[in-house]
DNA sequence: ATAGACGCTGTACCCAAGAACGGAGTCAAG
DNA sequence: CTTGACTCCGTTCTTGGGTACAGCGTCTAT
């Protein structure tokens, strides 16, 4: 039988842990070491972990998926504690304020883009190339 | 008399090239071992820089903004001399993809972030807070 | 009791695009 | 001739989010 499924499964190790939130081990230590999860104190052996660990995992990989980063991510795991509704906000708010700021530099990079392939293809090869030649001398676009 | 107005001004040192094109010293001395810049040989002393770097140094800063890599940049340069439209095209093209694709993700998480952000404000405190909420076991949103 | 799988610690490496530094050489002005 | 500003060269540091060892210790099934 394996340890895996002898344990009391109340606790895992940090291999089954890594396997149960679909990261790596490594990654679970780079946590550690960043403070976003504790580090079980057990005195001998190997460490022991609980299983709400998986949860706080995921809540971690989720908020990475909105762009928050590891350092606003520890700020909110605080501030689950504490119910602080409006310094959640107020970190969300902030990333929310990132976002739409990259938004508005992408697609302006998008129209310049886009603008400059359009002339590029209809120009003749009498001329130089549109692309070339705004980068070159950025004649007000840029 | 100063020794920046006393030149022949036809050349220049590599600080009154930086200085001309708005970057650091440095920055030239990385682009050069990037190979996005020529390296004057010149036998003893410092070597001399013509003004033409001036607009290089523009061309790959403005290129920047548009978010190419240097790498990408490397190959426009190259690209601008031979005036191939086509594979010049196609690196905007391929920026412009990556662009698109960045434009998409961040639309999804302002989308994300504000309808959370709006519930949050909306909810009484007698709930959990939907921000840390959908985190928590990312409730269909994510 | 021993093999093999896992765990622990500490360190180094990866990406991009430079910034910063240390020690030595060089150049021009006073 | 010295001072101060600059150049050259090589090396290390930075940010973010990890990954990859190396060299041990420990656990467990056989």
């Amino acid at each position: 039988m394996k340890t895996e499924e002898n344990q009391t499964s109340t606790t895992l190790t940090i291999g089954q842990l890594a396997r149960a939130a679909s990261v790596g081990v490594e990654t679970i230590r780079y946590y550690q070491r960043r403070t976003l999860l504790p580090v079980p104190q057990v005195a001998s052996g190997f460490r022991t972990y609980p299983q709400a660990l998986v949860e706080r995992i995921r809540f971690i990989k989720r908020a990475q998926e909105l762009g928050f980063t590891l350092d606003e991510i520890a700020t909110l795991l605080q501030l689950e504690d504490t119910d602080d509704r409006i310094a959640i906000r107020q970190v969300a708010a902030a990333r929310l304020l990132q976002v739409e700021g990259k938004l508005a530099d992408l697609h302006k990079m998008q129209a310049m883009l886009s603008s400059l392939i359009r002339a590029c293809e209809s120009t003749g090869k009498t001329k130089a190339c549109p692309i070339i030649h705004a980068l070159a001398d950025g004649g007000g676009m840029l």
